[in-house]
DNA sequence: CGGCGCATGTAACTTGTTACATGATTCC
DNA sequence: GGAATCATGTAACAAGTTACATGCGCCG
């Protein structure tokens, strides 16, 4: 029953404008990054798919501003594949978090420089966070639009969670310099 | 370079003792089932190649405890190759969460009913966060172990971070009930 | 003796990444 | 003219899920 989801964030981002497999993929990383992700490998190729099941199209040779770049539109059908998943509850999301896992594996192995993992992620975050409180401020003050209000609670997710991160991450950093020193 | 997870889920739970595929299975759930999952079409092959490399190997018939049950040990080779990948850094955890997506992409869609996702995945997280603080107590109970106080800081990170999920979902329940008034 | 939980397994498929190839365009 | 970025694509592979099949053992 896992429909491929890769189908349905072309479809959502060309529901609002036509697009190239190249503005697509740089579109997910700037508005998506914090809780989707796109490969070439994956994103090509499903766009060839939507277009022979007519979900997308291409626009015709004369109307493509460039000659490298293919352009492509949602067509009614594929509006109404997009809704149709809209009405459908999200499944579980399986999150996998390796430096858990080595947290929990090198209880036994005092030398994994677990400190050093910590920092990592915890800079990590940090700069996503600084990213996000960016465009949050960046929306708050052009003008007041339809969604703006929709897509700051969509913000404050990642705001929310990656200070979770981020906290978590000082006091267990925290623990393991007192653990080293004992 | 993605080395295959799997392979050091199942050499860290054998690293500390014998266990049958069905029982690594169960323990994963049990222990970390917040953050990591394995399926069986995943895990018994995995089991199979493992004991193909000598990273482990199959208890003798006659130390077998049951006839179903197919009992592992990890090698010496196995417990090295664990350490080795204990001092690699952690990759960059990719997340995708496909109520963020519905979100985004249902802005204007009202009918689409956000709130009862939200719920959902609010009770989802409320309830392993209930999971996560019996876990908590039960640790702390129990007479003070080695390992007991790194454990707590691994659950504490579930903790942190399933409420920042709860207050979020919380929040933003009340902004589309609000805003659906309106 | 029926059902549940224990226990193992695989085939078919989907999903996804990585590494590579290719070439145009733009900017310095 | 060289570097960066725009832009598309694919082949090989790795990873992962799902649905199914099979059979044992125990409890009521």
């Amino acid at each position: 029953m896992s429909t491929n989801k890769t189908v349905y964030v072309i479809l959502g981002l060309l529901s609002e404008q036509p697009l190239s497999g190249y503005e697509i993929k740089k579109l997910i990383k700037l508005r998506f990054q914090f809780f989707w992700s796109e490969s070439y490998g994956q994103l090509y190729p499903t766009l060839k798919s939507l277009v022979k099941d007519n979900l997308i199209q291409v626009f015709p040779l004369e109307k493509q501003s460039s000659r490298n770049e293919i352009k492509y539109y949602i067509t009614d059908l594929g509006k109404e594949k997009l809704k149709e998943w809209l009405f459908v509850s999200p499944e579980k999301e399986t999150i996998r978090l390796e430096i858990l896992l080595k947290m929990y594996f090198s209880l036994n192995t005092p030398e994994v420089p677990m400190i050093e993992y910590l920092s990592a992620f915890k800079d990590n975050y940090s700069d996503a966070i600084n990213t996000l409180n960016l465009f949050q401020k960046e929306l708050e003050q052009i003008a007041f639009e339809d969604n703006h209000e929709d897509i700051l609670h969509i913000i404050d997710f990642g705001q929310k969670v990656y200070k979770a991160y981020i906290e978590w991450s000082e006091e267990t950093i925290k623990y393991f310099k007192r653990k080293n020193t004992k």
